[in-house]
DNA sequence: GATTGGATCGCCT
DNA sequence: GGCGATCCAATCG
């Protein structure tokens, strides 16, 4: 199985997106592997994206977009979630890619324990959940998804993979663009 | 120093 | 489909 290097990330944010779904997300924390096929995710532009942290230029929360491609971008959202992004694209394009669901593949006694459920679909089906699920918190920002904690691998699905693009979840700006990617007929995707 | 609102989830109907 | 929980960060003064 490929793993995705630099080259992968410093493209083109939608393009990454798109080619993100069907691909294995691993984490190695410190006492567990977890892994998933990614099934969900959407694309976070440049400073031209109103729906983007990056749009309001470069605070301290945000900085991590605004460097290298393949880096970890994690946030807390609404003070009791956290969001798993991987940044794309050139350095000075504040841009990245939030991880929304994955279908559970390794690590899924411990998922189930941290998220207090049982039901596979219930453990990854969207960011705050699947950042739960892994135990994911702000010690993976800034940190490498190449050679970090965090990887991600090509599992070679070949065409098995069909795209849909639908409208970003939860935004007040940009909320129009189609820049959500799921995988069709998946049943970990957390909106269709 | 105070205010405001958010890339969510779970429980309710 | 609607709403409350809960708190940090950004913005403004």
């Amino acid at each position: 199985m490929i793993q995705l290097g630099f080259d992968f990330f410093a493209r083109e944010t939608e393009l990454v997106a798109r080619e993100l779904l069907g691909k294995i997300m691993e984490y190695n924390s410190p006492w567990v592997k977890f892994s998933g096929i990614v099934v969900e995710d959407e694309a976070y532009l440049g400073v031209n994206d109103p729906g983007s942290h990056s749009f309001r230029g470069k605070t301290k929360r945000n900085a991590v977009m605004f460097g290298p491609a393949g880096i970890s971008y994690v946030y807390l959202i609404y003070g009791m979630y956290y969001c798993y992004n991987v940044t794309t694209h050139r350095e000075d394009i504040p841009a990245a890619v939030l991880i929304r669901a994955l279908q559970p593949l390794e690590g899924i006694e411990v998922m189930k324990k941290n998220r207090k459920k049982e039901n596979l679909k219930d453990l990854c089906s969207g960011p705050g959940k699947l950042a739960q699920a892994m135990g994911i918190g702000m010690t993976l920002n800034g940190t490498s998804a190449v050679d970090g904690p965090v990887k991600f691998f090509d599992p070679d699905l070949l065409g098995e993979v069909k795209i849909r693009e639908a409208t970003r979840i939860g935004l007040t700006q940009g909320a129009e663009s189609l820049l959500r990617f799921y995988v069709k007929d998946n049943v970990f995707v957390s909106r269709k």
